[in-house]
DNA sequence: TTCATAAACTAAACATCGTTCATGTCAATC
DNA sequence: GATTGACATGAACGATGTTTAGTTTATGAA
């Protein structure tokens, strides 16, 4: 491939990332409902039919942005996987997990609420997704290779069960905030408490 | 109120039932992305405009198949509550609540995972959530009169992590399913067993 | 420089959506 | 029998995603 594309391919390029970026700006501030053909036309400075040089459709569009999401998701995981301590860095994913939600709670909805799209994010296809879970199982391989996971304690399962925790808190403080009234700090802090006592063969200690 | 309304309210009645019905056959057959209220309509035997001397929205039919999926789910979740041992109830009781979610997977993103209705659903006007909610909580309390849980346990917290554990995977099952390969029976053996080992004060046993 | 060709873009339309409004119809009441 | 009010409709409005046909613009060769 040429170290720089041609003008035309360039250009090209421009406008994918110009559409994109004003796409997810329409979704920050007014919701992933208001994410329409026309309005993002007019915010690029295009024509609505333009749009379809470029992308697909706007199922397509709306699976950039979750792409682009899941990469931000991984970043703000991989931060957190810094912390040393294992159970430490379980905390710490986890509220960086539930950050990530709070911060752009359309986007954690479109990655891993909507039907079309959850399914291409982590059927294998996209890689960021796959890094994400490997953070997470990373952590039980460890414990499990320290010898601090109880007898019969599987670390790929485990890994599943911390995520379906976590997605599980954040996705009814989504969409149920009025029943979920306490903060993810606090639901966390029972959750994985429970949670980590199933799980160790000492006690978890005040990690 | 009289025992036999009259016939006018009667009729009213009769004809809100009819198009709840209707709205939720297209809703089991062909999804709720087709819940049109022209297809409504053209199934109740009216004319669009009519559906709107009945209810004030197309929001307000599906809040209304909202709350029967939720008494649905109730009579689920109730029929597994007269299981006698309390571990094996809480089995039972996730069972019936993946059970009911595959049978009606857009009943159930209706109910817990759209934004509008699940709020209302939850936030403490919907009995039929309250009493399912209640019937999980109850395991709880009376194993802690039982004085099977660990010191520290608070009933209502692990009826809460309950509940976050059989929704996450529920909902993960429900969007991911390519990634959530193994069914719900070996999800909630692997997770239910850690949240119990963390929960009891003895080994949960084989029930 | 000129011209042909392909790419980039637009204006207008299509089908569909939720919803509203003026109009009509028909049964119950005075 | 006339009147009133609930029930229902047809036609429309403003949106939506998307397509088509036509127009402009940039590119590469003569």
């Amino acid at each position: 491939m040429p170290a720089t594309q041609s003008p035309r391919a360039r250009r090209k390029e421009d406008a994918r990332a110009r559409i994109l970026a004003e796409a997810r700006r329409i979704v920050l501030e007014q919701g992933f409902g208001a994410l329409t053909m026309r309005r993002i036309a007019e915010a690029a400075g295009y024509s609505p039919a333009a749009l379809y040089l470029h992308f697909a459709s706007r199922e397509e569009i709306a699976r950039a942005l979750g792409s682009a999401g899941m990469r931000a998701l991984l970043e703000a995981l991989e931060e957190a996987g810094k912390v040393a301590d294992p159970l430490a860095r379980l905390k710490a994913l986890a509220l960086a997990y539930a950050g990530f939600a709070r911060a752009e709670p359309d986007t954690y909805r479109l990655i891993f609420m909507e039907p079309a799209f959850a399914a291409a994010a982590l059927g294998g296809k996209d890689e960021a997704g796959a890094a994400a879970f490997a953070l997470i199982a990373g952590v039980f391989e460890e414990l499990a290779a320290a010898g601090r996971l109880r007898a019969g304690a599987e670390p790929s399962a485990l890994a599943l069960t911390f995520w379906i925790l976590v997605h599980g808190t954040v996705s009814l403080k989504l969409t149920c905030s009025a029943f979920l009234a306490p903060p993810e700090e606090v639901l966390f802090a029972s959750a994985l408490d429970s949670f980590l006592y199933g799980m160790l063969r000492t006690e978890p200690g005040q990690a």
